[in-house]
DNA sequence: TGGATTGTTGACCAAAATAGTCAGGTATAG
DNA sequence: CTATACCTGACTATTTTGGTCAACAATCCA
């Protein structure tokens, strides 16, 4: 299990959509609104949801109105299952799956790692997305999101490229 | 923390080192040693265990009969201290460790992540070298390795660009 | 003294992954 | 029919990774 920018934006966006998405009457969230309340270009965006969508992870609308809606309850979709659905992993011991990656046996990292990816993976497959939009610091950052994106009013200069 | 291949060098390398430092009286274990059992390459290896060294992990002495030895004891050698010496965090969440990353206010992926690396430290701190060189597993393979090492005697012609 | 051995350092490099863009397409509401 | 919104594939610039090389410094041993 990898850790990088993409799987951020998409624990990112996912907790976004987990916090709007009952907003006016439970209609599909847009992708542009996500990207603006998080800071996230909008077209790398577009290519993330893809990957939530096709694992299973989230619903999509097209046409006015459109957008996305998260397909299973938000306790049952973990850190682990967003991550997984955006990094594609490159396997993590770069012994292509084989066994016999040293004079035909295992070599030692292969050992160690399969152990210790196999705990990580494990703390992130115990947090689930419901765990994070309860989490109070998380409300108190998506409010002043919120309060923001209203008074641009949807007309703003919008700065994409920010560090994060 | 980042969790890439330079990292599993550095817990491999270490785990080695650990495993063979009490051998023939405890003489410093070589660099060529290490990279041949380990299958890593030497010069790569030498760069990673300047990193090591300058952040204390390991001591070393030059000249002939030279090497490198632990600089504490296995059971105060965390996984987390050997990957943070050799990884030079590239911060983790892009937000340059500013505060005030969107609109003069912490961003949400930024509340996330603090929490997230925070427990994936916490798993990596708690496992020391100790408990690595005491694993069945692990054990299996050195000695393996060991034997392998016997057999070619030195003037083997050695594969480095192994996959592992 | 002078080689042989071993670690140390900095500069350099190729290949891969990352982060991101863009244009053209499809579906759908009104 | 048109505006909206998702979908897709091709493309690209930059960064990181993984790795090499050469010159150098310390040390042992004859």
């Amino acid at each position: 299990m990898r850790l990088t920018t993409k799987g951020r934006y998409a624990v990112t966006a996912m907790t976004d959509l987990a916090l709007h998405q009952h907003e006016n009457g439970g209609r599909p969230v847009s992708l542009s609104d996500i990207a603006e309340r998080q800071s996230i270009p909008p077209a790398y965006l577009g290519r993330l949801f893809a990957c939530l969508r096709s694992h299973g992870l989230v619903e999509s609308w097209r046409g006015p109105g459109g957008g996305y809606r998260l397909a299973r309850s938000a306790g049952e979709i973990s850190i682990a299952d967003m991550i997984e659905a955006v990094d594609e992993r490159t396997d993590n011991t770069r012994c292509r799956g084989q066994v016999n990656c040293q004079d035909n046996h295992k070599c030692l990292t292969h050992v160690l790692w399969s152990d210790l990816s196999r705990r990580i993976e494990h703390v992130l497959s115990d947090i689930c997305l419901s765990d994070v939009v309860s989490d109070a610091q998380v409300r108190e950052v998506a409010e002043r999101q919120d309060a923001m994106a209203k008074n641009r009013g949807g007309a703003a200069t919008v700065q994409w490229h920010q560090p994060c």
